[in-house]
DNA sequence: TATATTGTTACACC
DNA sequence: TGGTGTAACAATAT
């Protein structure tokens, strides 16, 4: 489940790999998952062959010539004023393979986080988008899911799309002040701590993974109304935001689900999970037993003895 | 085959 | 108007 150090790591390595590669040829299976233009792909996208046309059209022959990140957003920014937007939702991957890494792995790779997990060549079933570039090196896009998107949005209209108008601060800049955190907070006195964390309008970027993550770490149950947290508790919840996403972003992400990095191989965050995942098994700092609730329809997981 | 999964948005209501 | 609560939606694995 892609949060922003899975995204951030992934950001990291494409920057790196991508940088100055021209696109030679552009491949698309799965044409309701592209896009062309700033507004949102709608649910019932429909099969545009136009739209496909204009999607490859455009991105042919342009360089990569960096990868940002917003909130949980990858923006690659191209060459001819256009940028690619491209949303991992719940289990989109990246694979980037030059020839050293052909080389090393024939093409196969092991895309789930399960010790039997088979072998899969790419491309695979799940593959929707190709890029292949001059100098052979090719960029693979997947998701089983199918809930992710790419869409191609020149730089004069960036301000019209809707997805980057309303995101909070960065939780990693500096303009994501203890004030600023209260104040949002404090906006939504009635909801639950673990939903207003997950809130992309208050702090861009954290979801399911991450918000169990820092609730244990501040000692606050998921389910507490915000009206009912002490300033020393948000103080606390506060003070474990960036801490544990820089943790993730170390480990490369957490390798729940489908995540993997850009050459296949897993994140290690999830070795430090307290919480996520970890319902019925023993907390690590106390040994009671870790339980789960429903917050905003979402599993939130907590030790009941350590987090109050 | 029913269910669970998550990020995001839509919508009704107060 | 805007905070709040709920549901819907995407598609698949199990």
């Amino acid at each position: 489940m892609p949060e922003l150090p899975e995204v951030e790591t992934v950001v990291r390595e494409l920057n790196k790999k991508l940088k100055g590669r021209l696109v030679k040829v552009v491949v698309v299976n799965s044409p309701k998952m592209v896009g062309v233009g700033p507004a949102t792909l709608s649910p019932k996208r429909q099969i545009e062959v136009e739209k496909v046309k204009r999607f490859i059209g455009t991105i042919k022959g342009k360089e990569f010539v960096s990868v940002t990140r917003r909130a949980k957003l990858l923006i690659f920014n191209l060459s001819g004023s256009w940028s690619m937007l491209v949303h991992l939702k719940m289990t989109g991957q990246f694979i980037f393979e030059d020839a050293k890494l052909q080389e090393r792995t024939q093409g196969f790779y092991r895309l789930l986080n399960k010790p039997h997990a088979p072998l899969v060549k790419m491309p695979s079933k799940h593959t929707h988008v190709v890029f292949k570039f001059t100098d052979g090196s090719v960029l693979y896009f997947n998701d089983v899911r199918k809930f992710g998107y790419m869409k191609l949005v020149h730089d004069k209209e960036m301000g019209q799309v809707r997805e980057l108008q309303e995101f909070g601060p960065e939780p990693l800049n500096k303009n994501f002040t203890e004030l600023c955190f209260f104040t949002a907070v404090k906006k939504h006195n009635r909801r639950q701590i673990k939903e207003i964390l997950m809130d992309n309008k208050v702090v861009a970027g954290i979801g399911n993974i991450y918000s169990d993550e820092i609730l244990f770490h501040a000692r606050v149950r998921p389910n507490r109304k915000a009206v009912g947290i002490k300033n020393y508790e948000l103080s606390n919840i506060y003070k474990y935001i960036k801490p544990v996403l820089l943790k993730g972003i170390q480990a490369k992400g957490s390798s729940v689900g489908d995540f993997v990095r850009t050459d296949g191989s897993v994140g290690q965050m999830g070795k430090y999970h307290f919480v996520y995942g970890k319902r019925g098994r023993k907390c690590k700092k106390c040994g009671t037993i870790i339980e789960s609730i429903k917050v905003g329809g979402r599993t939130g997981s907590y030790c009941p003895s350590c987090q109050k």
